[in-house]
DNA sequence: AAGTCATTATAACATTTGTAAAAATCGGAT
DNA sequence: ATCCGATTTTTACAAATGTTATAATGACTT
């Protein structure tokens, strides 16, 4: 008998499904991945800088951020994950982390050995394939951050982000509306996006006295969803999805 | 008899030799490669945003920009490549691109069709994780100028970039001591770093008051590797050189 | 119900960086 | 040698965003 398989795993299987075709044989070889199940807390580091793990995490549930701390303390996230996302995939080529993951919220992840993974990947093209696809498009997404940091507004930035969370949330079919949770505080937003807190405070208002958004706790909801795409100039060709989630 | 073998790809296999360890039949089978030559002028794109190209473009000489304009004209150069790197590998995963590639420079190419880089992929693991990495690596340079962007001050940013370059020119032989060519105008500097011209233009002056670097020309020398190092916050760590080219 | 801690909001002010325009410089063509 | 366009430099000013500090709010604990 092989490993166990583990029901957990399907949400590789839906995201993998977003961005790629994969026959019932590969679904059915990723699902039988062996998995070490682990749960965070808030603001805990998966993998760190450093690092040369011999895992990758899959996440299960909750959100992630990649991120670095420079010189002086200041930390910048580079993307944030949802479930379904392998974010140091790259530690199969590249053994030494050059950033963390953190958690951003408590998180349900799975750990992966890097040895079935390459099991996986030399004996399924396709999965390797889609492997690949998965990592291009991360660097695609990092590439549309960095031209927003630099070139864009506070204002573009933001609403380009929750454009970019509503849209890969609706993706992985994890909301059907445009309301869904941000459970981020507006110092993490500023980390990622490359701006103070009190910025980040000063643009959220204006967007909510604008009515493009509101927001009530941690739970956000696009008012105008046209509008907000325009104004952050946002164009979803960059996240390479199978199918478009209706816009 | 297959394909002419092309002496114009010994770039590649020599870049590729600086991230990965390939076989001789790995270099081989490289070498083999179909390519269709081409020249381009300054300021000219390889290739589009919105196209769906057929083909890779490999670097023989000269420096290419990947850049996104955004909506109110606004330029953002998000990665720069030299000779060797194929800075649209990405076009064989995601077949329709997401930004341009332009020339900063005058610039030499070689295209290889897509079949025939899939051909070499399917038979050749090891050129296949060659380019994983490639694309692994090309990825964390763009985090780590994300990082810059988001939370270093202009000038961390451009001593920070003298560095990068630097080091892969040294990395690729091109260069054997902290003199090179920098064939950009501060405006391209700036829609790198996410800068004005004219801010490009104070802080250079400012690097150069303070006998960090000098430049003639398009003749760039660093001075004082050790101060600019400090001054751009600069760790090597990201470029994932194989032997790190002596700092 | 009170107390504590994190988060959000507000305020006043500092600073970096951007913008616009013009002058100076440079490199290559004529 | 001279001219021309691009590039760099300079200047003056404007705007966006950062910083520091404090108050208000909210969520959770005891």
């Amino acid at each position: 008998m092989g490993p166990t398989p583990s029901p957990e795993l399907n949400g590789l299987v839906r995201k993998l499904a977003t961005i790629a075709q994969l026959s019932g044989d590969d679904e059915r070889a990723i699902l039988a991945l062996p998995a070490r199940l682990k749960t965070f807390d808030e603001d805990n580091d998966l993998v760190r800088e450093g690092q040369r793990p011999m895992e990758c995490c899959l996440i299960l549930e909750g959100l992630v951020g990649r991120y670095k701390v420079l010189g002086r303390g200041q930390r910048q996230i580079m993307s944030l994950h949802l479930p379904g996302d392998i974010p140091d995939l790259v530690s199969l080529e590249l053994p030494v982390m050059d950033h963390n993951l953190g958690t951003l919220t408590p998180v349900r992840a799975a750990f992966l050995p890097h040895a079935a993974l390459r099991e996986l990947i030399a004996a399924r093209p396709a999965v390797a394939g889609a492997f690949w696809r998965d990592s291009l498009i991360d660097a695609a997404i990092v590439r549309e951050w960095l031209a927003g940091i630099g070139r864009r507004t506070a204002r573009q930035r933001i609403a380009h982000l929750l454009c970019e969370l509503c849209v890969r949330l609706r993706a992985l079919r994890l909301i059907v509306d445009r309301i869904f949770e941000l459970p981020v505080t507006q110092a993490e937003l500023g980390d990622a996006l490359g701006l103070s807190t009190v910025h980040v405070n000063r643009v959220l208002q204006d967007l909510r006295r604008d009515n493009l958004i509101v927001s009530q706790g941690r739970t956000l909801k696009i008012l105008d969803w046209d509008r907000l795409r325009l104004a952050g100039d946002f164009d979803p060709t960059y996240l390479h999805l199978r199918r478009t989630a209706a816009l």
